[in-house]
DNA sequence: ACAGGATCCTGGGGGC
DNA sequence: TGCCCCCAGGATCCTG
């Protein structure tokens, strides 16, 4: 579900909710998530406050003084900080009682998602390294973008997707960046342009810089930090628009599979050239 | 090396 | 109303 810009969104709307505040009381459900819940974490959390709230790629990090809470959303994720008062949703796995009254809640229908905690930051960074995660988009270089690009032959759906090479693209904005840069989802990597291949770097960076002012995109599930939705699905200009005019030149945009994952694209102004 | 499929889950929507 | 099938902002594992 959340991509990069829902979850920059999530990091901004908590951030000024959670930062100072500390943790009062852990209540944690039976089901599991992605990981198990270690009931050791409890006592590492309780007391502790709250210094910074930051994200990688989809991934958001509290930090809890020398503690870190890695958290991720999965497809259904939702992480609010609401008042105490307020009835809990079902699919509530996890809530954290804040010194102020408020609830740290973690929601997540389908269990796609995790929460972990790490004794420390650099446990964290290591966890990065071994899944391989790749540089932010915003900090992708030119060249080993370029790089990243010619040396596979997979599809550049396939590519987007890949999160140790670029961390934080979805299924949304990736085919959102595709459009953006009118580049056909089934190009090879290893067949791109330089040009096409710097065209495509700054399509992905403009996409998400829109998608994060316009507070992520909010389809079915998700929901900021603090509960508010977002308008970026408003302007989608492909994803989930099969059959429906391109905006640019009216012909029907297109669905095909990709990488196991729907892919939405004109197929005119994404027509490959040569 | 890479594509494709199955898996982990639950719920919504469409067709009959 | 019920049932069955397909679909879903993700990631990982296995097969060919």
């Amino acid at each position: 579900m959340p991509e990069l810009p829902e979850v920059e969104t999530v990091v901004r709307d908590l951030r000024p909710l959670l930062v100072g505040r500390a943790f009062a009381k852990i209540a944690v459900g039976r089901k599991a998530l992605r990981r198990k819940w270690s009931r050791a974490w409890d006592a590492q959390l309780l007391g502790k406050r709250v210094g910074a709230v930051q994200r990688r790629g989809k991934w958001i990090l509290i930090e809890l003084g020398k503690p870190w809470l890695l958290v991720h959303l999965g497809m259904t994720g939702q992480f609010t900080v609401v008042s105490g008062d307020l009835p809990r949703e079902p699919h509530t796995h996890i809530v954290m009682t804040l010194d102020d009254g408020n609830e740290l809640r973690f929601r997540d229908v389908r269990r796609f998602g995790s929460v972990a905690l790490f004794s420390m930051r650099e446990h964290v960074d290591e966890h990065f390294l071994d899944m391989h995660l790749g540089p932010e988009p915003f900090d992708l270089g030119a060249d080993y973008w370029r790089d990243s690009l010619q040396s596979t032959r997979r599809n550049l759906k396939a590519i987007l997707l890949d999160q140790t090479i670029v961390a934080g693209v979805g299924n949304i904005y990736a085919d959102e960046s595709l459009f953006e840069a009118r580049l056909d989802p089934t190009l090879l990597g290893h067949a791109i342009t330089p040009s096409q291949a710097e065209r495509l770097r700054e399509a992905i960076i403009a996409v998400l810089t829109r998608a994060i002012e316009r507070r992520g995109s909010s389809i079915r599930d998700y929901i900021g930090g603090s509960g508010l939705k977002g308008s970026m699905q408003d302007e989608f200009r492909v994803y989930g628009r099969t059959g429906a005019p391109c905006l640019c030149c009216r012909t029907p945009i297109e669905r095909m599979t990709l990488a196991g994952r729907s892919t939405h694209f004109c197929p005119k102004c994404q027509r490959k050239r040569r």
